[in-house]
DNA sequence: CATGAATGAGGCTTCATTCAT
DNA sequence: AATGAATGAAGCCTCATTCAT
């Protein structure tokens, strides 16, 4: 109110705790990570808040801190496991050109490869975006259909690219089969997210969804000609 | 457990009038039926025995005279969904022999019209079978699992019958690939659940499952050579 | 019961137990009661759900079978409240004419009395009406204006009347000066809610009361002269 | 942190600079004041600690540096307004002898117009004394009524200082009359609360009470004789 | 000193399940 | 057999208060 306080009371500076710029966004990511473990565990419903709180060390208060509602923490663990979905996938080489079918059945294997180590490592990844995404709500169920069509369209391009170049068969109507690229992954997915996948199964998931694959696209052989 | 409980009323041995044998069980399906109306439209979790009940136009203590807890009338919405989704698939001409790929193709197109058709009466019945399941429970998944099993195990012996008559190329891992063709159903049938099915896209749904499948199963056109 | 239940189900006959018609109102005054008197003790926001639900004798659940809400609750409970205080004062005699001043304060005095008496056993009545309804909320607070402005407007027509036949001044500003009768028996009432209210003194506010409203009201003596 | 916590840290001798002795205080009556706005816009109980630091400007621990619980702070919250409240009423000027009722009306027309004004930058002073103060606490309301009663004695004196003079009626009852007085300028006050006092109604208030507090205290004319 | 992060007790509310009629 | 009333456990969320920095 009054002038005479020399300086500060003004400029107010640093007194109290330091805001710990990222603090927030640490805690953030603490909590989604272990709403994300116990949401995949015990399904969405079933999960309490005390549970991700005790999941993440800190008290069902805190978790409140920093996310407005149980629904609220459903979105960012979907987005965080989209993330990182997203991520064992849309890798660089990704984008490298594609040539031949044979180059593409490889990257689809090692695309393959690739989830398989990670749901290996986090088996949970997967039952989060399919199952609880689609059960928990219709604009959640939204979003999941949109990161499908997201990853759908990518493959889309490398097909049409594929029919430009010629290993691909002009007949092909890509935009379809791109969502079949995408399913035939899933069998062998699923097995994952149930964890009953041995090196040998993984083996015969990965020549059954490339063969089928390559038939579909492959440029009959320029018969007899 | 077991009869023996001295004055019954478990059991309830036949004293007296019959009554109506099976009444009993018509009370059961239609609860039912009515929680899979209910389970279907608005999730498992989210819905109240309050809301079975008075779908099915009983009052909420009838519904426990007929099941012993919520889950266990989800066990019997999966029963009756499963039921209803394998009646439609594996009718009488489903066992007749199949001669050719184009004949399976055929078949597996009517299969496809026949579900349309039924989802668009019961738009439900798959986000039940699929959705609601998977999310509810271990063991109820594990039992969704079978259902896929038990049809994946018909497709297969069909593969294997065709793999022996000559309409399916001898490489063809038929335990894997009848895995596949339920996988290719999937993307028109997520369409379907989602009710987003006109009839020009549910054609092309059916050329590219078709095309696919004709495309992976395929023999070799006799190379000649 | 009834005998030929042959087919009926349509009709159904009594099936169950008898919906007791009356038993929700019932339960729905007794709940009021409760809650009136625990929150006239506590005040409303310091009082649980638990705490209404013990002192009516039911379980917590059996309260929301029956209002909607806590603040539902008070609702009712004001109107509980009001309806009994406005049955103290609004009683026939009421209704007939006063002719004379001295009738009107004979008639005051009367309706301090029963007052006077019922706040002897219940005296939460007014705390409840005055505090509670006061701080509540905006709404309840305009409800209990509302009944003021009933209570003034029913004592400005008996003014209004005495004017007419000649007891009260002319001067009177009668819309006026119902609010302030009402006032002058606010300090008695304020007396009587806290409990400090013996004969001798409740004598003295009567007197007061009284004494002043005359008089404001008394036409000057014989001005004539 | 420092060692020779030994016993001050509490009273702090004076040891170095004597910071600013006033400065504690200066807080305490920043966060009342803003207690005070909070806590009559939304009242007590719905008032969180968060709000009154944020509209003091302070964090909440700091809050808590002055005083030791919510509670407390509404003690100091009621003393401020009574105050307030008390100083816009006695005045030096109410502590000349009054001599005429006439003088007592424009003394009490006079403070009536000083706390309008008062109500007017101030609507929410008396909500917080007449309406928190009774809801919170029976202690708090206890004070409430000492400061009502302190008021009525300091009126009390004025009329029997009257009475001496004989600008009062002997009969009146000046310890009963004066609690009377303050009644009567209530309809008015809650009108000020609530916000609805054009200049109009004001002045029948004005008119209003002053002529019934004459009427009570006025020596009746020495008629005739 | 000041601060905001952290917390856990506790409140309101829902709902599966039991039970008297 | 059927019903709806009753219940209490449990969940989400708020917030007064404490405490490390």
């Amino acid at each position: 109110m009054t002038g005479e306080t020399t300086d500060a009371d003004v400029v107010r500076p640093r007194r109290g705790r330091p805001k710990q710029e990222g603090l927030a966004e640490r805690r953030r990511e603490q909590i989604v990570q272990s709403a994300y473990h116990v949401f995949a565990a015990n399904g969405y419903e079933s999960t309490t808040i005390s549970d991700v709180a005790r999941h993440a060390g800190v008290g069902q208060g805190t978790v409140y801190r920093y996310f407005e509602s149980k629904r609220e923490i459903l979105d960012h663990v979907f987005d965080y496991a989209a993330g990182q979905f997203v991520g064992v996938i849309m890798t660089d080489d990704l984008m490298t050109p594609i040539d031949s079918l044979d180059e593409f059945s490889d990257r689809l294997v090692d695309i393959a490869k690739r989830m398989a180590a990670t749901l290996e490592e986090q088996p949970d990844l997967l039952k989060l975006i399919l199952v609880e995404a689609s059960a928990a709500d219709a604009e959640l169920n939204a979003r999941m259909l949109g990161l499908e069509g997201f990853l759908a369209e990518a493959i889309a391009n490398v097909m049409q690219d594929g029919q430009e170049k010629g290993w691909v068969r002009a007949e092909v109507d890509t935009a379809m089969y791109s969502h079949y690229v995408i399913a035939l992954v899933m069998p062998g997915v699923r097995h994952a997210i149930l964890g009953t996948l041995t090196p040998t199964v993984s083996d015969r998931f990965a020549t059954a969804t490339v063969g089928i694959l390559a038939a579909a696209l492959r440029v009959p052989e320029a018969t007899a000609s």
